[in-house]
DNA sequence: ATTAATGCAAACACTTTGCAATGGA
DNA sequence: TCCATTGCAAAGTGTTTGCATTAAT
């Protein structure tokens, strides 16, 4: 039960909710995605609280945040270097497993320390391809 | 003069104002930078006539909306192909004029329809490695 | 006992929208 | 003239913060 021990974070009930629920999840969740769907066992937790321990995790290292969706932060805790395919039209993200070793000359990196990329794709997933055309 | 004449779009002031600042404009500026930035000469525009006139040049394709950046939308006005390097402190965001050709095959890609692919790349910029470190 | 985390509400930042007035086509 | 566009204000999202209370260590 001592799972998240080594977290480095005091582990309330609600933070081990909220690994819990990430823990192997794929969905990409904005806090929001979070928040509801915890609220149905924690009736009390607050939205703050979720924005808070996801800062937190972001800080330890155990999720990244996402700027894919231009209209809300996703989060992911898959931390290891992966790439992302995204539904233009539901939003939906999918995990690329697939990693590219993309290399840019000195001449290309307009004087950056260039310390890691990240690839979108971009698409229509399969029900919105098969969901009636208007 | 009638340089944006097939523009389709009803040509003000306004958004000639807007359109001649983001010619050739390698900044991706946000709205907020647009209205600044033509605030001095325009008094009385308004932050929802650059907001409303973005989404009409996203329409027409004269304009790529970015999500790179997780704080705001930021426009780039070179609709060619290209890719983006972010600075992790200022924001600063530069153009990779490099492309890649990504492929995929059909098991990586989760049954999407795959249209496209936008790298970002992320480090430190030259200002901000030199600045004084805390 | 300490100190960090919670929940609430208020504040904030960015973006969109309703609508009367304006002005390109 | 006609209809799209403007400017303003209000409203809508998503996110952050202040603070008293609570609870993990």
């Amino acid at each position: 039960m001592t799972k998240y021990k080594d977290i480095g974070l005091k582990l309330t009930p609600q933070r081990l909710a909220i690994l819990d629920f990430l823990e192997g999840n794929t969905s990409h969740p904005s806090a929001e995605d979070i928040y509801k769907a915890l609220s149905e066992n924690f009736p009390t937790m607050s939205l703050a609280t979720v924005y808070n321990t996801l800062e937190s995790l972001k800080g330890k290292g155990r999720v990244i945040e996402l700027s894919i969706d231009p209209n809300k932060k996703r989060f992911d805790p898959n931390t290891l270097p992966h790439n992302h395919l995204i539904c233009l039209k539901c939003k939906r993200v999918a995990d690329i497993h697939k990693t590219f070793d993309l290399k840019l000359a000195g001449s290309e990196k307009s004087d950056f320390d260039v310390l890691g990329h990240h690839i979108e794709f971009y698409g229509i997933c399969s029900s919105c391809r098969s969901a009636a055309k208007p």
